[in-house]
DNA sequence: TGTAATGTTTACCAATCGGTCAAATTATCT
DNA sequence: AGATAATTTGACCGATTGGTAAACATTACA
């Protein structure tokens, strides 16, 4: 007899962790393309390779599913911008922001696809978490932000935006990843822009935030 | 009895007209949000107020509607990217591509959404114009950013990745809209945000690719 | 080894999907 | 007005959707 649900959670099983893990594998795959309503059961469970029912013997339902994965994710995903510190100086801090973001886009691009898709959709399952704990780790990183630009170490501007800049420019290379490729076009689909992005984007930050200097 | 399709695009009716138009107009509110897949002709159907046979008289196919959308709201998304003029100065062109840009993603945040659904998915009904027409519009782009470059009125940097930029800090406002709106809070959404990030934006790119200045 | 708990699958369900058809309705033109 | 063409819809189709039930297979543990 199948055990009951909440039972399960209690202790885990090494098939469980195996099969939860290949699942959610197979649901990243799947979701971070087509979104949470343009995905279905049976791609997952193709993608995993097993039955429908087994999967949902795992997960009740897809949204838990989902649920699993975006949880499963989050914590990562926001490890870079958790590591910026205060103590550090202002150019070095920020450098290091763009190559860890980068490389995320670049490890990582189903990852930021699954948010990418989240977010477009109006991120109905994610919107507390916005609201709430990442909101408050972007005003506690935009105050660090201003104690530079108070101390003159960088140009005064928007840490908000600035913030948003860099999130943007880095995702893009993950989210927009076929774009970059057809415009670039095939002799530059190794891995090779993730360093001309990451040069790229370094000297536009650091040159852009660089103080004195007086008017724009 | 109804007429062959080919016979309706010869001549078109005042209805045909309308309705062709107010059916784009809803498959514009669910495509840019769901995606192709995610997306159901009966949800369209409802948003245009009309039956979804009626759809159907006018787009014979899912596919068809949607094509006929990216191919209307084409044009247009790609008017700021064309009118980057060779002749004007880098700085006030520059200035005026990311006005251009980030008044798009405020006017017409629904279109900025469809393609990036459509990127996401791996721009299945786009690659050929991604590859093609754009790749061509942006080689052309390049080149004048490079003699921008070699006459030394902007810093020496990659072309591509300077649009990429500008393409992704100006779209993260229509694509990311929610997440921006939970990152700010309440009191910042109104349209005012926009001006603060062209602000901003400027400010970084003006003052990021300005020469002189030696070592980065 | 036996047995109870755990894991897997086949068969199936109602709802929804994209799309068709024929009948009914409305607009157009003489 | 009447005839003809254009438009709209309700009923329906087979395929696919998310999810269930129950039989079957496997594992863990005494």
């Amino acid at each position: 007899m199948a055990i009951p649900r909440a039972a399960k959670t209690l202790r885990r099983t090494r098939i469980q962790e195996e099969k939860e893990e290949q699942i959610l594998e197979a649901a990243l795959d799947v979701f971070s393309v087509s979104g949470f309503r343009g995905s279905t059961i049976d791609q997952i469970a193709e993608v995993a390779g097993m039955s429908k029912p087994n999967l949902l013997y795992y997960f009740r339902t897809k949204e838990a599913m989902h649920r699993a994965l975006i949880d499963r994710v989050l914590y990562n995903w926001l490890e870079p911008l958790r590591a910026f510190d205060a103590e550090g100086n202002p150019e070095s801090e920020i450098r290091s922001y763009i190559r860890r973001k980068l490389e995320m886009a670049r490890d990582f691009p189903r990852e930021s696809r699954l948010f990418a898709n989240e977010m477009l959709q109006g991120a109905p399952h994610v919107l507390d978490m916005l609201k709430g704990p990442l909101k408050e780790l972007v005003d506690e990183k935009a105050a660090v932000i201003r104690t530079w630009i108070k101390s003159g170490k960088i140009v005064h501007c928007d840490p908000y935006h600035l913030i948003f800049s860099i999130w943007s420019t880095t995702q893009h290379y993950a989210d927009f990843d076929v774009q970059v490729r057809a415009v670039l076009g095939e002799e530059h689909s190794g891995d090779g822009r993730f360093e001309d992005a990451a040069r790229f984007l370094e000297q536009l930050f650091i040159g852009g935030l660089r103080p004195d200097r007086s008017g724009s």
